[in-house]
DNA sequence: TATGAATGAGTATTCATTCAT
DNA sequence: GATGAATGAATACTCATTCAT
């Protein structure tokens, strides 16, 4: 009985979740108030403070959560041939993010500036294994073999977070340089960087 | 007379920045209500809306003379030395608006990751003469005498953006590690792009 | 419980309206604030917005409320003489309006001109059952049992329209002339326009 | 020369009527301000001081000039024959007033409810001229020889201002009926009070 | 006369948060 | 846990009016 209260009460909780992302990709995240939400999530006001200390909360845990996703269908969507060899699959990694977000800008558009390499998760144990998978995966840089884990998880850091900005302001603005124009620059930046 | 009156106009629209910049240090623009800002020039809030369409507005010029101010800050520090070789002066490019951060956190904290590489820039025509030397040079890289100004100009702009981000969340939060831990990954990234 | 609260609800809008009504008819519609409306019905600001979208929302409901009080106290104030007889009955009715008027000429100020027949209303069921008595009793025209009862209902919205107007004008401006002055020549016309 | 400069004067004055007509006519009396008039009429805005004591009283000249225009209008445009009788002169011209209305609803929507007949005029001498033409056109009522002027007056006024606002609400907001099948009812009005 | 920068009181509206039920 | 009516501080923005030039 524990157990189903338990599994009642992240249920509410991933019901506000879920009726906020809808909100966010509506209206973006600072347009949206908690009162759209909570009437979206079909819950009263009250109950979103028990789960949520406020909306930027809530909004720091979406970002996360659909960090991850984003990441996951980048990793997912590689051939076999890519993931077979180190440099065609982190570049093929990069164009894949870029792909989701230029097919996704709503999505894009929610995760503003705030699209991060995701640390501490905790979406579904079939989530966090196959993210460590990918995190595995994308550190094993056959090229630099000398260098240990942290290190090598401070490049494949940059290089998302470079994904990340790059992308934002060259899908949504136009700046410098349209998406198609920056990729030649970025997959050269991140061949010479895994390199 | 008329001269006077138009130094007089633009000089009120610089109070206003002036103190709008003030207030951004204390509390952080978020929290900063056009209220203060006004209160904090000595004008009426009226006057406000006669040179800037809302908070937003300002701000957005706000960071760009700012980022302009860190770049100039960043290239003057130079030494003759680093200035004379392409590879050390853009390491110590960066380097300089690390150390900027580091001493200035609070400008850092205004930018907050609006760092961005000033494009059109009406400061005063000396700065903008001085912003165009430092692009001039950053953009000379002798290992890449075949890319036109464009390409270059988007592997700086890459640069650049990097710099911002992983500048700001590793002085404001450590991550994915302590600036001074991050320094040597991005040294070696920077060195990498260029070459 | 429910019941209650319910009746609670409803209770606090109405706190609102009355309050708007008094300080409408102290200061007049334009120049009373929401701010002063919630202070004389002591409730918060928000509360106003939790049952009316904004000041012309309350303005609207008040004016049909007002036009039906005055309708009711003209029709209630008839003699038995004149409801026995139709013309005098009407003329009778338009006399009571304008004596209700000039009694409470801040009443007239605050309906400015929006005195109107009101179609939809909501009041009360006591109310709106007198108040459908009232029309089907001015409707019944007996010199023109040929009239169905919307054709008959356009004269009658004429006649408060009318009514309404000239009162307003004649009692507040003395335009074209004075409410005593004007009289003969208004129940002239009304008698001319039933018959 | 000084004849020259009181013509410069009313010149300057009649702009900012043009421009406030202008004004009103694409946005409405209550949502232009003073700022926009001044815009339009490319006068700086202490000018508007000079020459108007606040929104208000110019609205109110507006509102008796555009009064005055589409009287003049409903006029000259009767034809010969019903020029000739007088109960045809007189729904003719209602009928006009309603055309005219129909045909240019921003006027109407600008006079809003001020439709009313202009009492003080000084547009211009042959405006005038013309104006009390016709006002002794419409006070001679044949079947009446034995009312004064006044009286007639009182009631021209009367069906004046029941055209206005039955036209207003009709026109506009449909209300009780649409003027097409107001029209009958009216003009039935109309001729019985004049009979 | 004419200007238009500057004013600042005035006002509407939002929205996170609480708490009695 | 869940509710949702009530709160009221916070804040943006307008606009009529003035006055030094």
């Amino acid at each position: 009985m524990e157990k189903q209260q338990k599994a009642q009460k992240s249920q509410k909780r991933q019901t506000i979740m879920d009726a906020a992302y809808r909100c966010f990709l509506r209206n973006g995240v600072q347009k949206t108030s908690i009162d759209e939400i909570v009437q979206e999530a079909n819950v009263a006001k009250g109950t979103f403070y028990l789960y949520f200390k406020d909306k930027a909360d809530l909004s720091q845990q979406l970002f996360i959560t659909t960090s991850c996703h984003v990441i996951l269908q980048a990793f997912r969507a590689l051939t076999p041939e890519e993931r077979a060899d180190y440099d065609r699959m982190i570049v093929g990694f990069a164009d894949n993010i870029f792909d989701y977000f230029i097919a996704n800008q709503p999505v894009l558009l929610l995760l503003g500036r705030n699209f991060v390499w995701p640390r501490l998760e905790s979406l579904s144990q079939a989530a966090d294994a196959e993210l460590a998978q990918v995190r595995d995966s994308l550190l094993r840089n056959p090229h630099h073999p000398e260098n240990d884990r942290e290190t090598n998880f401070k490049y494949l850091y940059s290089i998302v977070v470079l994904c990340g900005e790059v992308g934002y302001s060259s899908i949504v603005h136009q700046q410098p340089d349209t998406i198609e124009n920056m990729k030649p620059v970025l997959y050269e930046i991140i061949r010479r960087i895994v390199h």
